[in-house]
DNA sequence: CAATCGTCCTGCGGGC
DNA sequence: TGCCCGCAGGACGATT
C-alpha cells in the first residue's frame, strides 16, 4: 500500500543505491502485460530518479525513461547479487552493469513499468491531472483547492489524486484523526480552524511518516534492502482497535469501498 | 458534478 | 476438512 511516504523513502534510497549504474538487462516475468514499451530501450545509465505523486521515474542518459508505479503490492528491492533475494512475486529484474540488480516484485500484478522518451514525460504526466505535491502545498493554496470541492466529503477529497496527489488510505485517515474531524464531512462544513487543522495534520503525518521510512502493513511495503519501514507504531486508527486518547472503540465505515477507521469520540 | 461499482490480480481467513 | 466469499485498496472507466 505505497502512498506518498513509502515511494519518497524509496526514491532516496533508489538515490542512494542505483544511481549512475548501467542497466544491462532486463528481465520480464509474467508480467508482459504490465510492462509497456520497449525494455531494449532502457539499456543505459540512470542518471536520476524522481518521484511524482506515487509514481518513480527513472531517467536514463540515452534519451529514454520509465515510470513505475507499485500500485498496491509493488515492491522494488535491491540485490546486491542477483539472483540473491528473488522470489516468486518478482516479476522485473533489472539487471546492472557491476552484478548488482533492482528486483519489481508485485504479487497481485496491479503495477507497472512505461518505457517513454525523455519528451514525452511531460504529456504523459499532464494527462493523469494530479493535483499538487501536499508537501510543496502553502495553506492559502490548500484552501484555494478547496472551493472548488466544496460538496465532496473530506476523505475521499484528500485521497483524490486530481485534488493533491499522495495520500491513500492510510494517511487520510490518519489525518482526519489528527485533525478531530470525521472523514464524511464535506468540505464546505469545516471552519478556517478546522481547514488550518487538518493542513498541518497533513504535513505532519506525511513527515513523520518519511521520517520513519513508511509504513508496513502486513509487511507488503518493504524499503530498498527488503527492511518494512516502521511508522506502523505510531497510526492512530487504521487498523486500530480503540482511540487511544478516549479508550472509545473505534468505528468502521466504507468510504467508495474502502474501509475508514474513525474515533466517535474525538472526531467531531 | 459526486458517489458508487466493477475491474485489474492473488492469497488469506471467516463461516458454514 | 473443504469450499465459497469477502476483503485487502491504487486508479480508472462506466454508470447512477
Amino acid at each position: 500500500m505505497p502512498e506518498l511516504p513509502e515511494v519518497e523513502t524509496i526514491k532516496n534510497q533508489l538515490q542512494q543505491k542505483i544511481r549512475n549504474k548501467t542497466i544491462s538487462k532486463v528481465e520480464i516475468v509474467d508480467y508482459q502485460k504490465n510492462f509497456q514499451g520497449d525494455p531494449k530501450n532502457i539499456l543505459g545509465r540512470i542518471v536520476e530518479i524522481k518521484r511524482r505523486a506515487k509514481q518513480l521515474i527513472f531517467c536514463l542518459d540515452n534519451n529514454y525513461l520509465f515510470a513505475l508505479h507499485l500500485k498496491l503490492t509493488g515492491q522494488l528491492v535491491y540485490s546486491k547479487k542477483i539472483p540473491e533475494k528473488i522470489t516468486k512475486n518478482t516479476h522485473v529484474v533489472f539487471y546492472f552493469q557491476d552484478g548488482s540488480g533492482l528486483l519489481f516484485n508485485d504479487y497481485r500484478k496491479f503495477g507497472f513499468v512505461k518505457v517513454m522518451k525523455t519528451a514525452d514525460l511531460e504529456n504523459y504526466i499532464k494527462n493523469q491531472k494530479l493535483g499538487p505535491e501536499p508537501l510543496e502545498l502553502s495553506f492559502e493554496q490548500f484552501q484555494q483547492l478547496l472551493q472548488k470541492k466544496r460538496k465532496s466529503r473530506i476523505k475521499q477529497t484528500l485521497m483524490d489524486q486530481a485534488f493533491i496527489s499522495g495520500l491513500g488510505n492510510i494517511y487520510a485517515q490518519e489525518a482526519c484523526y489528527q485533525a478531530g474531524i470525521l472523514p464524511i464531512r464535506t468540505i464546505s462544513s469545516l471552519s478556517t480552524k478546522e481547514t488550518e487543522r487538518l493542513y498541518q495534520a497533513i504535513k505532519e503525518i506525511l513527515n513523520s511518516a518519511i521520517e520513519y521510512k513508511g509504513t508496513s502493513f502486513d509487511t507488503i511495503y518493504v524499503q530498498l534492502s527488503g527492511q518494512p519501514g516502521r511508522y506502523d507504531q505510531f497510526l492512530k486508527v487504521y487498523h486500530q482497535e480503540a482511540c487511544l486518547k478516549c479508550k472509545t472503540k473505534l468505528k468502521i465505515v466504507k468510504l467508495n469501498g474502502r474501509s475508514t477507521y474513525y474515533c466517535p469520540g474525538c472526531q467531531k
